[in-house]
DNA sequence: GGATGATCCTAACATAGGTGATATTGGCGC
DNA sequence: GCGCCAATATCACCTATGTTAGGATCATCC
């Protein structure tokens, strides 16, 4: 029984061990921490909307979700991919507001963190509570690099570059392979994080397929050339706790 | 002499006490821990290089700083804005790169945190220690704000809402008025904060100065419509850590 | 007080990417 | 196997913003 919720639990406990080297102790109980209280989301719902205050902190078990922040007129722009492993809404002051909504984009099953679990995390097992901290930076990393990317760079470049920490952030988690990955992003969500139009994501779609640097259908995605990818987007994985580039 | 070093270190203890209220006590431990080591650094240098580890955290004293990220190719991007009060290379594992330089926009006073001193915060003064995470994630929050920004909103959208920004985020550390603020920063800098050029920069600012809304030469800044530039901006004040709007 | 350099301003022109509208495809429930 | 809907693909046209280039202004320093 343990043993089974271990294994669904296996990306968050592999997600934080990049960030902390975990003792069986620790592995022990971010299984129990996950394992309270667990979750289902179908796909396109929202899983918290920005102005709430959050209950519970978030762990992602399954599945994938963003967050984003939309505007009066309806623009939205997508903050963040959330995989397996990625804790969220991790409010260390239960008054403040969320200041973005995060939204199911597949069928999501997630952890609850009860606040007095988070609370007692510091004192009881420091070690998992500063890989939970040093996530929340390796996103704060993340958000700088796709700001850098929609400020800077062109049309391509961004795609590319998406789609390279798409892959190796799957690939640290396990959940990608030279076959590819499983893919579940329209063009339209491309659109979303990238700040460009869906029209404009498609045109660069194809050139990128074109050039036999990317198959993207059916929901999947797979990197025929992460050299030549990687040129194009100006990419250094540097930003991302991924240590194995190639 | 103490009462001296307080005067200096009043906006840090004022952006801290925004987050978490302090006591007597954690406003003498907030002045002790930045009177230890303080550095000057001059306009236009680089205080910390994407790359490096750092090896102490800062607290600015006094002066504008900015975080950025360059391209091979020399496009730059802004990435935030520091201002008195404001701390960073906040780093919880001291073997991570910084994954963004630091430079000054001004003379620069900062305030060296060294890592034995910010390791004991937890446990010596844990409000203190809360402050500064909220901090940082005030910190993200704005960051999240940004990316709205260059990726959904237009020029003239994008340059009203980082106005208003700096102008209120100013105010809360008490060096805004009605009069306006010190403005220490180039149309230059405003497009790389934006990721637009310098040229359509100006355009923008033309058009804001056309319409009444701002007053911007000599290095000063002055806000003429608070009301009507939050409008055109699509500001919504949430996303920072400031109360009284009005 | 003339040289220097940074900043700001302007204008003519170019283009990356947006818009709107209309196919086409493909998965999926019945 | 048919109908439906979302997602993808095209196309023609448009515009917000970029580019290049130059001139005006202003502070600073010898």
């Amino acid at each position: 029984m343990l043993s089974l919720s271990c294994a669904a639990l296996q990306p968050l406990i592999r997600n934080l061990d990049r960030y902390v080297a975990l003792t069986p102790d620790d592995r022990a109980a971010i299984a129990a921490l996950g394992d309270r209280s667990q979750v289902e989301k179908p796909a396109h719902t929202d899983i918290a909307r920005e102005g709430e205050r959050a209950r519970v902190a978030h762990a992602v078990i399954s599945g994938w979700a963003c967050c984003y922040k939309d505007l009066p007129d309806g623009r939205r722009q997508i903050l963040g991919f959330l995989l397996p492993g990625d804790v969220f809404d991790l409010n260390l002051d239960s008054l403040r507001e969320q200041d973005c909504s995060v939204s199911a984009l597949t069928r999501v099953r997630l952890a609850e963190l009860l606040p007095s679990q988070v609370r007692a995390l510091p004192d009881d097992h420091p070690r998992v509570w500063k890989a939970l901290l040093l996530q929340q930076q390796a996103n704060a990393a993340i958000l700088r690099e796709w700001l850098l990317n929609t400020g800077q760079r062109t049309a391509i470049e961004r795609l590319a570059h998406l789609l390279i920490e798409l892959f190796l952030r799957n690939r640290a988690i396990g959940l990608a392979s030279r076959e590819g990955l499983k893919f579940p992003i329209t063009q339209s969500h491309l659109a979303e994080a990238t700040g460009l139009t869906p029209v404009h994501v498609n045109r660069t779609v194809q050139a990128l397929r074109r050039q036999d640097l990317i198959e993207y259908a059916n929901g999947h995605l797979k990197i025929l050339d992460l050299a030549r990818l990687s040129d194009i987007a100006l990419f250094d994985a540097k930003y991302l706790c991924v240590e194995e580039y190639q």
